[in-house]
RNA sequence: CGGAGCGUAGCGCAGCCUGGUAGCGCACCAGUCUGGGGGACUGGGGGUCGCAGGUUCAAAUCCUGUCGCUCCGACCA
């Protein structure tokens, strides 16, 4: 994409509603821009990230072998009624009144759609497990939003819901979830902690958040420090094979979230050099619900001995919007963002520092062509702004490799690169500056 | 919802107390000189001062109401 034809407003002076770094970020680099309180249109830049983390997402769910639908925003309130969760959501939920004066609602959730979707569908044990996701925009009437897309009102979720025949078939269900979202964070560059969490009325231990640290974390966190860098499932995991060993090594050390912290068993258990106490953000939350919504809403399955029986359910949940957030959290500097590859909107950032000069244009169009065809994802900045402003808005946007051309370096055949998170920069022949970007970009890529 | 603030050009702000032609920086347009980390000069364009009432000869400024936004708290992916 040329910059000259591309559409990025980016602003020099932090707009003053922006408390975090990730939102001064965000609005700065021109990727959204706020619409009401807590709702967000997202510019180009910023749809761009958010697209490619939701792929990551995508490919991670498939891997583990949930399939993907897509439900509504728009709910009726009578599903609702059947779960009893109409009366009982509260003012979180944003309830419509359509012109026929049926009550709806703008899903805050979608277990009551998928569990009516599974019990009009399936109807023998043999059509178990099953694991169905979507990505879809969701609606959480909070009463304070804030931190920009991180707590916005209305956000993107990826959101899972797991059907199995017994407790244990959704035991393992939820231990694949707990494998791909181990997989799908760190990809997106983040060190992700599993966390106990609350798991309400059924109890037991099948509820994770999933947390990153990051200074600004909205809460506070205790873990052993060997779970910050913890192994990640390679891709070949078997999936359908016993996942108890990953779960173990993950679970078997201490980490809580403040509301789950129990500092004697924390002290007893981590040696004191090996304790973390620091901020983190929760991007992803899975649990274990049983019945909760298959009961009153009569999801069930003929058994193989003709008896009825009551689905076992999950639900798994990952804040694809609240991410674009959290990584610039995790990935910033002064100078404003630096994008982990896989999720750059951009993975290469072209400089013409002379636009107009016929031998500059022409080595930049060069380089430009080149990466395009190696498949790389590269932002060229042909415009005629001044060398300053070309840095300034490259190093905030955070593209993670900048290729930089200007007159000098043309007339000795060389290019400059330079590594956004490093700052270190080099000059080198271009076909040697070319290859160097295209080897760095395509090596961060995929985890595998 | 309780507490505290803020709404003046795209962004950051001054002006309001003490009513009298709506300003500054950045950004934007034209031109000249510049040209490797947000350059200089000259000349421009852009505003129902959130909205509605009221007081007044006169309201960005005073009064009342209202809407929006932000921060702290309870709530949450």
């Amino acid at each position: 994409m040329r910059l000259s034809r591309y559409f990025l407003p980016v602003l020099r002076d932090t707009p003053k509603e922006a408390e975090i770094v990730s939102h001064q970020l965000m609005l700065r680099s021109g990727m959204v821009k706020q619409s009401a309180a807590g709702i967000y249109s997202w510019l180009p830049l910023g749809l761009r990230v958010l697209t490619k983390i939701a792929e990551i997402v995508r490919q991670e769910q498939n891997r583990a072998g949930a399939i993907e639908i897509l439900m509504p925003t728009m709910q009726s309130a009578d599903l609702w009624r059947e779960s009893g969760r109409y009366e009982a959501y509260g003012k979180e939920m944003l309830r419509i009144v359509d012109r026929q004066e049926r009550d709806l609602l703008f899903g805050p959730t979608a277990e009551e759609v998928v569990t009516a979707i599974f019990r009009d569908s399936v109807r023998s044990y043999r059509d178990l497990p099953k694991n169905l996701y979507n990505i879809q925009w969701k609606f959480r009437d909070e009463i304070r939003p804030r931190f920009g897309v991180m707590r916005g009102r209305e956000f993107l979720m990826k959101d899972a819901y797991s059907f199995d025949l017994t407790a244990d078939g959704a035991r393992k269900a939820y231990q694949r979830m707990f494998v791909a979202y181990l997989r799908t964070f760190a990809r997106m560059g983040l060190k992700s902690i599993p966390m106990k969490a609350d798991t309400g009325p059924i109890g037991g231990d099948l509820s994770h958040e999933f947390i990153i640290l990051a200074e600004t974390g909205e809460s506070q966190v205790f873990c052993h420090k060997d779970l910050i860098e913890g192994a990640i499932p390679a891709a070949d995991t078997d999936f359908d094979g016993d996942l108890s060993p990953i779960i173990e090594a993950w679970t078997s050390k201490y980490a809580a979230t403040e509301d789950m912290h129990d500092a004697a068993t924390f002290e007893a258990n981590v040696p004191a050099d090996s304790r973390v106490s620091a901020r983190g953000i929760e991007v992803g939350h899975i649990f274990y619900f049983g019945t909760k919504y298959s009961e009153p809403m009569g999801a069930r399955v003929q058994g193989p001995d003709g008896q009825m029986i009551t689905v076992q359910m999950g639900s798994y949940g990952v804040g694809v919007s609240r991410l674009a957030g959290a990584i610039i959290e995790a990935s910033h500097d002064a100078g404003g963002i630096i994008w982990p590859v896989p999720v750059a909107p951009f993975e290469v950032g072209l400089i013409n520092l002379k636009a107009g000069d016929a031998d500059t244009d022409r080595a930049a169009t060069d380089l430009y062509v080149k990466l395009q065809a190696a498949g790389i994802d590269v932002l060229y900045d042909d415009t005629d702004e001044r060398a300053g402003g070309k840095f300034a808005t490259m190093d905030l946007i955070g593209l993670p490799y900048q290729l930089i051309v200007g007159p000098k370096g043309v007339k000795s055949g060389e290019a400059e690169v330079k590594a956004r998170r490093t700052g270190a920069r080099a000059s080198m022949p271009m076909d040697a500056a070319l290859a160097h970007v295209i080897d760095s970009v395509v090596s961060q890529r995929v985890l595998v």
